[in-house]
DNA sequence: TTGCAGGGGTCAA
DNA sequence: TTGACCCCTGCA
């Protein structure tokens, strides 16, 4: 029998290296790692995800209500990994509250078990740069070569990982050098945008207190980084989610299921903000989901 | 096998 | 507003 205990409403086990959390609501990994808001998750041949954050490497599964999350210790499941899976959060009352035609209820219903991870601000500053005119597959290759040059190794069982460098890593390096991680002229954007962060020119750390608009603005100070990418970074560090990036994709689902024409980006805004309000960012991301997977409007 | 079109945000003109 | 940027994928 192993020893249990109780943590913000959930029951966790500590099981060797395994950290094992009971009575888990609104989670589903595959829709979680693979709805376009992350890029270091690798599905494995059981199922399993595993993935580097944190300066960590886990390796995490789902059964029925119950996430096995290996690699860990209780102390970082309560510090890190219950905030980075937004394990506080009532995705059930937020499902409820976005669902509220039919065209959301099926985005809901399909993107069921979705979770707005809520991952490192710098590491998704430079994540969002390399995904502007990118895809998903080639984003990770690029993320994955960039941690290989400049990243920490960390293991977890045989095999290695590497950790996505910090500022001042990144910022040393030069526009060739970067090169090798066939990020393009994206490289460019990188070397620029970790400078003007390791100077000051940009505080990531003050976005969280700003309006929308002045923190997509901020951002947007930043090499590579418009209006799409400045949103992205926004929802998906978990800084704000009265965003909603307008891809082609949510463009699309957003002309063929509301507008039934097309119509600019900015109209597209101002209708969601009146619509979803403060959780305009989880109706974008159930959308955002659907339309890619259902290949709406193509 | 080769070559070409398509995809995809931001920047600069 | 439009073309250039880079590289991978899919399809003749």
């Amino acid at each position: 029998m192993l020893a249990s205990m109780e943590f913000k409403g959930y029951k966790i086990f500590e099981k060797k290296d395994t950290v094992i959390v009971e009575g888990i609501r609104d989670f589903n990994l595959r829709h979680t790692f693979e709805c376009g808001q992350c890029f270091r998750w690798q599905r494995e041949w059981d199922g399993s995800y595993t993935g580097v954050a944190r300066e960590r490497v886990i390796n995490v599964d789902m059964q029925e209500d119950t996430l096995y999350i290996r690699n860990t210790s209780v102390e970082d499941f309560q510090n890190i990994w219950y905030n980075y899976f937004d394990l506080g959060r009532d995705y059930s009352l937020i499902k409820h509250q976005v669902a509220q035609d039919e065209v959301m209820e099926q985005a809901v219903a399909f993107g069921n078990g979705i979770r707005l991870l809520r991952q490192d601000l710098w590491e998704t500053i430079i994540s969002f740069i390399l995904s502007s005119n990118n895809r998903i597959p080639r984003i990770m290759k690029i993320i994955s070569a960039i941690s290989q040059m400049y990243g920490k190794e960390l293991h977890m069982g045989d095999t290695c990982y590497y950790t996505f460098p910090g500022t001042a890593r990144l910022c040393s390096a030069s526009v060739e050098e970067l090169d090798a991680c066939r990020g393009g002229y994206r490289c460019k954007y990188i070397v620029n945008t970790s400078r003007m962060i390791q100077e000051g020119m940009v505080l990531p750390e003050q976005l969280a207190g700003m309006p929308a608009q002045a923190a997509r603005n901020e951002l947007m100070k930043l090499e590579g980084v418009g209006p799409k990418v400045a949103d992205c970074i926004l929802l998906y560090s978990g800084t704000r989610y009265d965003v909603f990036p307008t891809d082609v994709w949510v463009k699309r689902v957003m002309e063929a299921l509301y507008f039934h024409q097309e119509t600019p980006a900015a109209e597209i805004q101002a209708y969601v903000a009146d619509k979803f309000g403060h959780l305009a960012g989880f109706a974008q991301q159930y959308l955002f989901y659907y339309a890619r997977e259902m290949r709406i409007g193509t």
